[in-house]
DNA sequence: TCTAAATTTCAATAAGCAATGAAATATTGA
DNA sequence: TCAATATTTCATTGCTTATTGAAATTTAGA
């Protein structure tokens, strides 16, 4: 459960061009992650520059690290992800299930949840 | 569609106090939207300070106004809140729907798309 | 046309954030 | 312990954004 600063934060660390990549990068990486300096090409960044960028979101909650080796491995924190959506989009039908259900297929395609058809 | 530009308008309108309860208001208010009146006492700032914002949330997409007499109603973008949540999420799975299948679970009360049983 | 209601516009003030490059830290392997 | 690799930290500089209250705009009704 997201509560409203932390909505705030979240939504402050992707409002920003470099972090936003870095996010995306890092979703789709999947959950193995990947190292800093390998995100920070990616990204298109300098080294100094993305971790600055990291240290944001890790404190947004979007990304978490682990140390391996010499690197520190970033990976996409996806339950935060979820829960933001929630956030944004709660109580969102009010009769009405057409307006948000656009937000549920737009997620279709890879993550069909227990018995979905579509 | 959203490209990186929109969702970082999209991002940068959400990470403001007033601006995210203005957006969940109109979000749970339903496709009949709400007098700018109205929404500046639901969120609690000043009429002039929710103009400002508002113009904001209409120059990146997330909400629409249209006049009704003396009132303007404002209404959330449902289209461009759905966009922006798949721009987000898109391609996150990568061989493990688990890790995304909670954004979805996340929006399901309310809005099952065609044959989800969940 | 005059007044009231609803909202927007404007100018001024105040505050927080990103890019840069050099230096520091931590880890590994010889 | 020494050198190399990977990443973070720090200080400086420059830019964007929120708040406030008064004045202006637009519509409605008598």
């Amino acid at each position: 459960m997201m509560d409203e600063p932390q909505a705030l934060a979240a939504f402050a660390a992707l409002a920003q061009e470099n972090r936003l990549r870095a996010v995306r990068v890092l979703v789709k990486a999947g959950p193995e992650g990947l190292p800093a300096g390998v995100l920070a090409s990616a990204v298109g960044v300098s080294t100094s520059n993305l971790s600055f960028h990291l240290k944001e979101l890790e404190h947004a909650g979007l990304v978490h690290s682990r140390r391996e080796g010499r690197s520190i491995i970033y990976g996409a924190a996806y339950p935060a992800l979820s829960s933001l959506v929630a956030f944004l989009m709660k109580d969102c039908c009010q009769g009405h299930p057409e307006v948000c259900a656009p937000a549920v297929a737009a997620l279709g395609p890879c993550c069909q949840p227990q018995g979905a058809t579509a």
